[in-house]
DNA sequence: GGGGTGAGTCGAACCGGTTCGGCGAAGCTA
DNA sequence: TAGCTTCGCCGAACCGGTTCGACTCACCCC
């Protein structure tokens, strides 16, 4: 069922079923019924590959997320579904490809074999090799996230350092004198991972700023390191009222890492970040946090990749959001005596 | 940089150059080098487009899932990831399509567009067009879930009856007898999604089997209609000690009911069900569960698909998997006093 | 009535690969 | 040395669309 089965049964050349199916130049009323009556009844669609390769374009984007290895965050999964819904809705399909740095095999593919019109990049880190390779190709892209050197580029990013900043404010203004950064895992923070950075730059900042004393840790992306994590925070500095963190996949660790300490939520320990709201409305008590509009950042860098491919010399654009802290349910004044054991828990 | 370029400045003819890439004819170990070379000083790669109009085949993979809407659970999450990963290590890419239903645009195009050479299908319906669609059409594809008839087709699924039944048994091993099935939203079950109707059909049986006294519910996909649900269980049934539940993000809410309700678990309350084992870890206390191996079915279902593709006259194949429960610590024995009100808590 | 105009259609070239048939040279046998 | 095979390579056709230039015809106007 190709478009020369059906010029034949219309009985017309084969550019004129091309014209009449996409209307780039006029086909009269008649031929134009008896070709699209031809269509219906053998239910024609033209062929994908033939199309691209005809006319250089795939209308397909790229999806580059970091390889799973392990397992991913809520808030990929957002990225995900909102992006392939964005993209739909534009008549683009989305291609996965799982490279965390330039050389991947499947980056390469993507790219030199032109399986794509556009990328959207994820897990973006400060030096990014990938980010750096595509704009010296002028390939059309968009990261979520941005560099150590975003003025240049197509991006829509989060400002950690901000909502972290406020969170520790957050704290402070309740009276928080000694609180811990629990960050991603070394390994993402040594490789330049962008949010890492950005939220430890701003722990950092805010923390000096209102004299706070501070630790910082990493954190394994699951359950078991947030209860270790909580341990070694405990065990490294007891008077330890407060805690702010990035690792929406630790969070139901760290909270059970507190509840066996001892530590009532938020009575005697408080906890904010920077998470999904999703994830913030599981635990109990609800988180108090930043809660990233993981959904809206896929949909937006799909509109400026889409913007950025209909208009191949428009100037970058950007989106840097920050969301309002949601007061929930896990932050509370510090108590009088952050020292002391939790009494037993007696509210209903 | 195509093909004729790199055979003008190798000195050869195009059909040279594509059999020294390809091997599928001997081509002189002189001609191939010099060929190499030039490949690899311009980093010729050849076109997908191109390719896939040559010889019929995209090397990509459709995964069919269902439109957000509103949000994806973790399971979904680990099969795409994993489908993702698998399909990479054959070669193929992962072209990602959001069609609920057979009429859906998306699917239309991944088909009749040819824009992939099989499909995979993410929650299955025990009546599904989709599926039903694909078989008439022998068009390669693999389910993940099966319909209500699936000895002619090719699946992955979970045996959600058994791991429910043993849940349940489970649980009236320990005494249990008045237990609540929380089950995904209504939505999915009227429209006939699989593990919400063969869970709970393992439950009705497993229940009568034991002679319990049950109440099923449908909850929705987030932690406050998780907490919603436990207390119309309570409201229905306060002698209620123990539930199963297949609904993964309703989880949180459903643990946060029961501590607002001042029962223990798995002191007063014993919770169980299938739930990816990451999630089950991410609870306090810690879910006694079947964790379903999502990372494993997506590679099964690639496994299966490259089989199918690569010998399309092989029988169906499917793979049923049936994991153990995992004993955690959510689920104890049944209170000699159910209807007690919970008791302040001073355990460490 | 001749020439210009524009609508509608066609044929051919092209996108960038793959693959088939055949051809010339070299090597081997008789 | 003629004849046959084998090896290595080439040219051309093909996959299924898009697009450009040109052609035909009807119509209109001076």
């Amino acid at each position: 069922m190709n478009i020369g089965e059906i010029a034949r049964r219309a009985g017309v050349s084969r550019s004129t079923v091309s014209y009449a199916l996409s209307g780039k130049r006029p086909v009269s009323e008649d031929t134009r019924r008896k070709i699209q009556q031809v269509v219906d009844e053998l239910g024609y669609q033209p062929s994908a590959s033939a199309r691209a390769l005809a006319n250089g374009r795939t209308s397909t984007l790229g999806l580059v997320f970091p390889p799973a290895g392990s397992h991913y965050t809520g808030m990929q999964l957002d990225f995900i579904g909102s992006v392939v819904e964005a993209a739909a809705a534009y008549d683009y399909d989305v291609l996965l490809s799982p490279s965390g740095v330039d050389s991947d095999r499947s980056f390469q593919r993507l790219l030199g074999e032109r399986r794509v019109d556009g990328a959207i990049l994820m897990e973006i880190r400060l030096e990014d090799d990938r980010v750096e390779h595509l704009a010296t190709l002028d390939f059309p892209s968009v990261a979520i996230g941005r560099t150590a050197r975003p003025e240049s580029g197509w991006w829509v990013g989060l400002d950690h350092t901000a909502l972290v900043e406020r969170c520790v404010h957050h704290l402070a203004d309740l009276g928080h004198r000694r609180v811990a950064f629990v960050n991603r895992p070394e390994q993402l923070l040594q490789t330049g991972y962008e949010s890492a950075h950005r939220g430890l730059e701003g722990f950092t900042k805010a923390a000096a700023e209102r004299g706070l004393t501070v630790r910082t840790y990493c954190c394994g992306d699951d359950a078991a390191s947030g209860q270790t994590c909580v341990e070694r925070i405990l065990h490294d500095d007891p008077a330890t009222t407060a805690l702010v963190t990035l690792n929406e996949a630790a969070l139901g660790g760290l909270y059970r890492g507190l509840a066996e300490a001892g530590r009532h939520v938020p009575r005697d320990f408080s906890v904010t970040g920077v998470v999904a709201g999703r994830w913030a409305e599981t635990v109990t008590p609800q988180l108090t946090a930043a809660d990233v509009p993981a959904a809206e950042m896929g949909r937006l860098a799909v509109d400026l990749l889409v913007e950025r491919l209909d208009h191949p010399d428009a100037p970058p654009r950007h989106h840097l959001l920050t969301p309002p802290i949601s007061l929930r349910a896990s932050t509370g004044p510090a108590g009088t005596t952050p020292t002391a054991d939790a009494a037993p828990d007696t509210t209903a």
